[in-house]
RNA sequence: GGAAGGUUGCCCGAGUGGCUAAAGGGGGCGGACUGUAAAUCCGCUGGCUAUGCCUUCGGGGGUUCGAAUCCCUCACCUUCCA
């Protein structure tokens, strides 16, 4: 891990907001109440809510996790809660319609998968450096009476249609909003002030769409408890500078299970950050320091050619989801993809494993792989037919679209030829005694082809 | 319970019997330019065993030589009345 993410800097709070990582919160001197705190030995628990929407969490809940690492280096105790109970539920905070409710089975599948990445990305012992709790824990035992007897009460109507979520939604006429939705901020609430009372957690934190979910926890909590501090954060919601959603690709969202997402494809996705976004994004996703950021700030306006930025960014992050060495292979593989350098591709993809198609696990999508295994065999006699290659490399979602893409210029390329006829087979002369060429769509989109006897 | 309007391709939105795989815009992709950028310009933007065939205008059924377009029916949404 980086250096300057060891030092507990007592400014940190100021850090996090001049790096733009704190959007919202409750009090002004936040960060002096934390540092006062625990200067005087009271320890300090803050947490932050994971939904189990999915097996794997993807890059957008990268900040949170991010922040609460963050925390922990300035000696706060974070405390990661996966939703095993809300996500029956299901968040209306943010949503533009009411969703489909999860299975049990598939609450249970997404938080084990959550749960492991958390411990992972945490840095740390669970239960010692961080705590991972789940609030199915203790709302399976609430009963339904008691619920609204002891929480419910404390709520106003009045002011729950009054926040974002739910007044965005009633306003709505298409979509509107279930009951079941409707309560979910009654869930949170309550998860805060159960780890308020349990634990002494006295800051939460979220994603800026999590604001009023944070402000109900925070009045229940006053409600039970008068002479309470407690507070709450929230992290900016990310959009790129042409407005668009953070981490979703033209292939779907950027996931953090390599098994979903390859590593290099992450790695990809940060790499491919426009400039007006890229020292933004540093700020956000690494934990480079300040000085290290302004020089690379320098870099992308005077030689923004050279993509120091991007390239900083695309191996700090890959690093922090996947580890070093990963991330480092990451940047070869797409240095020589890039260079159309085979020997140096075939190294780093050894690295990664993906140079034996037997290391490749079974239960892998072929088409998100940033290599695609053929035997050479199937290139003698008539070859292969290049539309086929190019479907099956996920370049292309149909044989028609390779059609198209031929007749209207050369945006399809194997081993640096332009492919201009749709009947182009390719057969063994075009290895060139080697086994592994590139295809290529456009400048940007690049697999390699590996020929194995 | 009654009345009226609506549901179109990734999204928005036009289309009220054949010329409609469906105008226009957005987004996306490719090309030129460039820096693996932005902006701009040009092209493409349902699938296939491809001068043809198949699937697509909320679901199902019908009229017709022919339907996104007409009729019936079901579902959902909106507005108005009770």
């Amino acid at each position: 891990m980086n250096q300057s993410e060891q030092v507990a800097d007592p400014a940190f709070w100021a850090d996090l907001k001049s790096r733009g990582i704190v959007f919202q919160q409750t009090a002004e001197d936040l960060g002096a109440w934390i540092a006062k705190e625990l200067a005087e030995g009271r320890p300090v628990l803050a947490y932050c809510g994971f939904d189990p929407t999915a097996s794997s969490l993807h890059i957008g809940g990268l900040l949170p996790i991010l922040g609460l690492r963050r925390l922990k280096n300035a000696g706060i105790k974070p405390v990661a809660l996966v939703g095993g109970a809300t996500g029956m539920i299901g968040d209306p905070s943010g949503k533009s319609q009411e969703r489909v409710l999860q299975t049990q089975d598939d609450v249970e599948r997404n938080v084990a998968g959550i749960r492991g990445q958390l411990e992972r990305l945490l840095d740390g012992e669970a239960g010692k450096d961080f705590l991972l709790v789940n609030n199915g824990d203790w709302f399976k035992s609430i009963t339904f009476i008691d619920f609204l007897r002891d929480v419910g009460k404390h709520f106003s109507v009045n002011v729950m249609m009054a926040k974002e979520s739910v007044r965005a939604r009633l306003e709505d006429r298409e979509s509107g909003i279930s009951y079941t939705e409707f309560s979910y901020m009654l869930l949170q609430a309550y998860d805060y002030l159960h780890l308020f009372e349990k634990l002494g957690c006295r800051l939460q934190c979220g994603g800026s769409d999590q604001w009023g979910n944070i402000t109900a926890g925070i009045d229940l909590i006053h409600h039970k408890h008068h002479d309470a501090v407690v507070h709450g954060c929230t992290f900016p919601l990310l959009t790129n500078s042409a407005g668009q959603k953070f981490g979703k690709s033209e292939r779907g969202a950027i996931w953090i299970d390599p098994k979903r997402t390859h590593p290099y494809f992450l790695y990809k996705y940060f790499f491919d950050t426009h400039d007006a976004d890229v020292v933004r994004y540093l700020n956000l996703f690494t934990f480079l320091s300040r000085e290290e950021i302004d020089a690379l700030a320098l870099d992308v306006q005077n030689a923004p050619q050279e993509r120091r930025g991007q390239k900083a960014l695309a191996r700090e992050v890959t690093g922090i989801v996947h580890g070093a060495n990963i991330a480092e292979a990451c940047e070869g593989l797409e240095s020589s993809m890039h260079r159309d350098d085979v020997e140096a591709f075939e190294r780093h993809a050894e690295s990664l494993g993906l140079l034996d198609p037997a290391n490749i696990p079974a239960d892998v999508d072929p088409t998100a792989l940033p290599v695609l295994h053929r035997s050479a065999k199937d290139l003698d006699g008539a070859g292969i037919s290049a539309i086929d290659l190019a479907v099956e490399t996920g370049l292309y979602q149909s044989k028609s679209e390779v059609r198209r893409e031929i007749q209207s210029g050369a945006g399809l390329r194997i081993a640096g030829n332009a492919i201009t006829d749709a009947t182009t087979m390719i057969t063994r002369g075009i290895l060139g005694g080697r086994r592994v060429i590139q295809i290529r769509r456009g400048k940007k989109n690049k697999r390699m082809l590996v020929f194995s006897d």
